[in-house]
RNA sequence: CGAAGGCGAAUGGUCCAGGCGAAGCCUGGGGAGGAAAGUCCGGACUCCACAGGGCAGGCCGCUCGCCGCAAGGCGAGAAAGAGCGAUCUUUGGAAAGUGCCACAGAGAAGAGACCGCCAGCGGCCCAAGCUCCGCCAGACUUCGUCUGGACUGUUCGCCUUGGCCAGCCGUAGGCUGGCCAAGAUGAGCAGUCAAACGGAGCUUGGGCCCGGCAAGGGUGAAACGGUGGGGUAAGAGCCCACCGCCCCGCUCGUGAGAGUCGGGGGCACGGCAAACCCCGGCCGGAGCAAGACCAAGUAGGGGCACACGGGGGCCGUAAGGCCCCCUAAGGGUGGCCCGCCCGAUGUGCCCGGGUAGGUCGCAUCAGAGAGAUGGCCCUCACCGGGGCUUCCCCGGCACAGAAUCCGGCUUAUGCUCCUCUUCUUUUU
RNA sequence: GCUCCCAUCGUCUAGUGGCCCAGGACGCUGGUCUCUCAAGCCGGAAACAGGGGUUCGAAUCCCCUUGGGAGCG
């Protein structure tokens, strides 16, 4: 199986970006706000990132979209069939990159249970 | 993530042939920085109907040389300042003009006289002494001579000091008014004693006014040369010597500047230009979300208004600067003027409608287009700590990440290496 | 990415080189008033984002840093 982060599973478009901000539902936890969408006929899922730069510099932003990436590309059956928007919190600045793997992982699974 | 290559063939355009060729899959060279950062200066590039001259504005500023369009950099020097030193910091013009220099202080820019110092001349007042005249009293040696002409009390006015009270402003405290006490002084009245004062001149001392001085005190961030001598009523570059300063010349240096040089000048010329400004150099404006092309879509939209374009005073050809009135006077030249250009066209306002896609710009092998360059493990090197020390264990390794590119500046930073020098300590 | 703007008590602000160890309002706080609270009256604390420079003197002028905010086809 791969594990490419292929241009299919990434949200690309603005009218995609609108769609799911208008019509999606939220989850929202200490460390993430997550918009979603579940689609009917089951596709891969795909991901958007959008991070604030009040989160820090550049270095920073890159490290926890990054780590987020790597966590969706990794877990494949948390993340099928949904169209996914990832804010990070301000708070996400201050995990270590191991604790922002496992709460991420968390977000998911408390997000399916959530449907 | 990905240039390129291979497999792949949907779909599109064409009458046909030929050719082009998306997604997906495979291989895959290569893949963050010295600052990629801040966006503080520049440049390339693109557009702005754009050939030129200017106004305004911006950036730069010791000298010479080199590199550069420029910004800036490098090297060698100059002056001033800091430091024991190595070294570091600063840099056009204040004698073109305008402006500012609070408070304090006498005076803040061709300044000033508060305290202070002062001879002579001058004016006024007071005190003391002497001389003279008149007046009064007494004594005596009787045409006159000698001696003396003061003190105390009280009333009123004014001034100073102190105390108390009231009002006002206030942190202290100050101002105004009233009362009391003391002192000084002027006028009136009274008393004592033998008697109860007037004038003129000179000298000395004191006070005030007019006047001379700018040495000293004091204020300030800054006070219009310093030291010594002469000089004077007291003083002063008023004069002199030395030092300092300014100007001119000469010499040296390409120059900024320098000189133990020569001459002149008694000395004036304070600070601020990161205040306006002046001088010199450079710059047209905006910015890759610039801009170009393709596709799709709309409409070659409708209505109303406007049509050479203000006036006056001073400097200037004009922009511009200062002041005033009237008001919104085609548009473009992407701040403005001249000039130039457009004009069945342009602008302003109102109403209505459409797009939010793609490609290029966009990279000399980093390069996307919601934006890659990552995570973990192993090994080695380095740094710190510890231990059972040819080894082992633990921890650490910064600042921070391209989005058109390039040149600088500034700021943030861990480790390693190299070169030169100073100071301190130790040893010799 | 590019181009700009701003920063003064807890909040809103005044200030445009010296009169500012920074003024005002609301809020906070101590006292007074009241049976109590509020209002009123009297008083107090509280700020120039940070650093460097120019100047005799900086909230103000210049530079750097930090933190907020706006615009763009």
């Amino acid at each position: 199986m791969s594990f490419k982060f292929s241009r299919a599973q990434r949200i690309r478009s603005r009218s995609d970006f609108a769609y799911i901000y208008e019509h999606g539902q939220l989850y929202k936890d200490e460390f993430f706000r997550v918009f979603y969408v579940r689609k009917h006929p089951p596709e891969p899922g795909r991901l958007g990132l959008s991070i604030s730069k009040k989160l820090g510099k550049a270095h920073v932003r890159n490290r926890i979209k990054r780590i987020i990436r790597e966590t969706f590309r990794l877990h494949p059956e948390l993340t099928g069939r949904l169209d996914l928007i990832v804010q990070p919190r301000s708070t996400a600045a201050t995990l270590s990159n191991e604790q922002l793997r496992q709460r991420f992982v968390e977000a998911l699974i408390a997000l399916r249970e959530n449907r």
